[in-house]
DNA sequence: AGACCCGGACGCG
DNA sequence: CGCGTCCGGGTCT
């Protein structure tokens, strides 16, 4: 069966991500940052395994170099497609690949 | 222990 | 700018 405990990082991160408002986004370094860890890949892990997607905003999180990054486990595609749509639907575009207002990434309040 | 992963930083041409 | 390369950390085999 597949109930999977969700891990405390996990948890974490969920946490953190739900602090990121609706037409903002963060990126997994600094979420990862955010968590006292250093691997923003480690975040990229626990959002692919989202469980409570779309509850937990999973599609707000982009890369250091803003770029879109994956979405569910694909770096590319459809995918990706979904979660450029639905940052578009919260304001957040994209331009050349590229997040088009660098201004909207969200600072974490310390 | 080793592999795997939705990234990041750095070096070089 | 576009590589290539190493890195780190959490989770799954």
């Amino acid at each position: 069966m597949g109930e999977r405990r969700v891990s405390d990082f996990e948890g974490r991160v969920y946490a953190a991500l739900c602090e990121v408002p609706r037409g903002c986004v963060t990126t997994y370094g600094l979420l990862a940052k955010r968590l006292g860890a250093a691997s923003a890949r480690a975040v990229g892990q626990a959002l692919r395994r989202n469980p409570f997607a779309p509850g937990v905003p999973c599609h707000r999180v982009i890369r250091a170099d803003l770029r879109m990054g994956g979405f569910q486990g694909a770096a590319a595609g459809a995918r990706v497609a979904r979660k450029r749509r639905m940052l578009a639907a919260e304001g957040v575009l994209f331009e050349g690949g590229r997040l088009k207002e660098p201004a909207r990434v969200f600072r974490f309040p310390r």
